[in-house]
This record gives C-alpha cells, sequence and structure tokens, in this order.
DNA sequence: GCCCAAATCTGAACGCCGTCAAGATGCATC
DNA sequence: GATGCATCTTGACGGCGTTCAGATTTGGGC
C-alpha cells in the first residue's frame, strides 16, 4: 500500500510518516475544523502514536507550519490558474482578489492556519519571500502586466500590499453573516465581491492611484 | 477597597467577580500574549478557583467574548478620539485607518481575541450591528460628512466594508518583518501606512468613483 | 550473511488544560 | 434566627503537549 508518497526521501520504518502527518492533518482540518486540530488526533489519524510525530516535527508549530506551507502552495496553484485562465489584464488583478477570497471560503480552517503561523513568527512563510512562483510574486507580476512601472520598485511593492490588504481583508469579511442582506440586495456573493474591490479602487482599473 | 467597579449588577461574594475576571483576563493578555491566556490562569490571576468562573461564564469563550467586547469598546473610543481631533474632513478616513492599524500594534493580543470571536460566530459583535457609537458606524458617518450620498445606502455600505477591509489587511500586514526594509525606505511605519492606503484608492481622496 | 549504530516508533509518565458534580460558605429575606 | 439561594471551593475526569526510557527496525561495513 502507499505508493504515491514515499517518492523523495523515503525514511525508515512507516513509509513517509511526515508527509502522512501533513495529510492526515489537512483531513482533519477539513472534517473537523481547526479545533480538533491536536497532535494526539492527528497521529491517531496517521495510526501512530501520540509521541511518533517528535520524530520528524520539533513541536506542534513546527507541524503546523509544514500544514500552512501545503496551504500556501495550493494558494499559488490557484493564482496560477487563474493567470493561465486568460482573462485579459485589465480585469486580472480583480480576478486574483476574487480567486483569493474564494480559497479562503473554499478552505476556512487552512486559510486560518496559514496566517496564525505567520502573526506567530510574525513574518510571512519563507517561501512567500524566496519563491518566484509564490502567489505574493504572482500579484506583482500581475499589476505590471497591467500596466505598472516595474521600475518604480517602492510603488510596485506598495501596489502590492495594498492588494493583499484588500484581498486579506475582504476573506475575512466575506464569511461575516452582517453582510448577507447586502449580498442578496446585490444578487449574489461575486457581485458583493466585486463591489467592494471596486470600491477599493485599485482594483476597478486594474490599476490606479 | 475596589469602590469604581461594584457600580451596576454587584452580586453576592466577591463584589464584581465577573468584572474582575474580565480585567484579570486583559492584564493576562497584555503581559503574556494570547497563549497563555487559560480560564485556569485568569481565576489564578483574579485569585479564585479554577470553578469560581463558571458562575459568570457558561464558558470559557463567553468570557473571551466579554474580554473582545471590552476591546471593541476601546476601539470605539479610539475613533472617537480621532473624529473629535478635527483633522479637516478630506483626510479624516484615512487618519480613521491609521488609527485602526495603531490600535491593532498597541493591543496585538487583544486585536486577536477580537476577530477570533467573531469568526468563531461567524459575524461581528453585536454592538457593531445595534450601536450607532460603534466603530463600524463612524466609519460610516466620516465617510457620509467626507462627501458620500447619504441615499446611495448599498454605496455606503460597501464603501464602509471597503474602508474595513483595507484597514484590518493593512493592520494584519503590517507586523510583518517581510516590509521593513520598505518601512526605512519610506521614513517610517507611518508613511508606509499611508503609503499603502493611498494605493488602495478609497483613502486617497477619502472618497471616490 | 551478520552485526552495529543510528533512526524510528511505543508506552508510560508529568503537568496543564476545560469542565463538571458535590459540598461548603455567606448574604438577604422572612 | 432559620431558610433559601447565589456564590465559591474541592476534587475528579478525560484530553492535551511534551519528555524519556526502552523496544524495534533499518541500512552500511565487515
Amino acid at each position: 500500500m502507499r505508493e504515491s508518497a514515499a517518492a523523495e526521501t523515503r525514511p525508515y520504518h512507516h513509509g513517509d510518516l511526515r508527509r502522512a502527518l501533513v495529510e492526515a492533518a489537512c483531513r482533519l482540518l477539513e472534517s473537523e475544523g481547526p479545533g480538533a486540530l491536536s497532535l494526539r488526533a492527528v497521529a491517531r489519524e496517521a495510526g501512530v502514536s501520540p509521541a511518533a510525530p517528535y520524530h520528524h516535527f520539533k513541536d506542534k508549530s513546527e507541524l503546523l507550519d509544514a500544514v500552512a506551507h501545503e496551504g500556501w502552495e495550493k494558494l499559488d496553484a490557484a493564482f496560477g490558474a487563474v493567470r493561465a485562465s486568460g482573462a485579459d489584464t485589465g480585469h486580472l488583478v480583480r480576478e486574483l482578489g476574487v480567486a483569493y477570497v474564494r480559497f479562503a471560503q473554499a478552505h476556512p480552517a487552512l486559510y486560518r492556519v496559514m496566517y496564525d503561523c505567520s502573526r506567530d513568527k510574525a513574518d510571512m512563510p519563507d517561501h512567500v519571500h524566496e519563491n518566484e512562483e509564490s502567489a505574493y510574486s504572482r500579484v506583482k507580476e500581475t499589476l505590471i502586466s497591467a500596466g505598472a512601472d516595474p521600475a518604480d520598485e517602492v510603488g510596485l511593492e506598495l501596489a502590492t500590499i495594498a492588494c493583499w490588504c484588500a484581498g486579506h481583508g475582504l476573506a475575512e469579511m466575506a464569511c461575516f453573516k452582517k453582510f448577507e442582506p447586502l449580498k442578496e440586495a446585490l444578487g449574489g456573493e461575486e457581485a458583493f465581491l466585486r463591489g467592494v474591490l471596486e470600491h477599493l479602487g485599485v482594483f476597478a482599473s486594474g490599476l490606479r492611484r
């Protein structure tokens, strides 16, 4: 059994317990929510003793880091799909914003873990800093292809952060029941999201100031 | 001792244990961070047994709700101070945004509890819905006094949400070390905050579109 | 093919947590 | 002064994160 894993490092006893633990954690996260994500429960789900994870992760938080990393890569992929979908450049930034919120809504518990980890380390995950394929970099690229001046590094960075603020803020607001009447009045969630993004200005014309 | 409290309901044994517990929780939150905020630790800090809180709160989460409520009222007060400071209406919305981020930075643990509670209940706290003195309402009023059309209820609500998204997003981004070089390049945090807000469009002219 | 050191897992234990039931304590009213 | 009730304590339960000693498996050198 389990031939799909055990591909890269392949440790000793279990096949690849490290990977198995991360997958078990993601499974628990989707099915039971973030409150149910204890180290012991993950070990149980992976069919292993409560102490076993400590041979692969220093800490519970280090396991959560690995889960969060998985999440950021899924977000990267979602952004990649939007850019590959061939929407016209003028609306691409807004579409990334919508995709971001949709991701947060599709995986709310994972999204929460992602930011909890970031806050605890007072920074975004390493792979967002270094990787040119990261979701953050994709936003920056999209801003450039929408007409931003690549030479104005400061302005570009500020615009990227602004997009990120808007996306994260909207993702956290969109789940509040308080706004459901408004969503209905606008004829659905999609219209709500675009409505808020347009009122932020940046997303209206793809780029502005 | 303790004559400032014991004003409203005034229970029996302790003076006002309910209030004392909330205050103890806030104290722990400021001094030890959100990770150290256990029910038992709060009871210890308040000088009572671990089971005593259960006569005043159904749950740990109900105690946290009370702490969060305290936080939202402090935020209301901070917004009230900005509006009373007499900054000109054109920049008031941006100033509220800056004040929001400053609040989140001054009380990071409390800010986290405030939103954790909101997410758990899938909504903002009741007093934000109902109270005309709430921080949320103050943003809306400020938008009107900056020139928004009070008759366009949908547009006004969308603009208010947009402000809230921007503020919350910025508050969560501003603490990431990733952006420190940029802050230095811009000559300080204040410039960073205003820079991002301006790139969001809404805050630039107080209102747009 | 065998043995050893190292890597991996188990089992039991510690202290802390949230929560609950039963009993002690003190206030308020009659 | 006795009664009743809200309040607080004590002690217990199961679950948690973490550690450590010991059992088990593995791959590499002979």
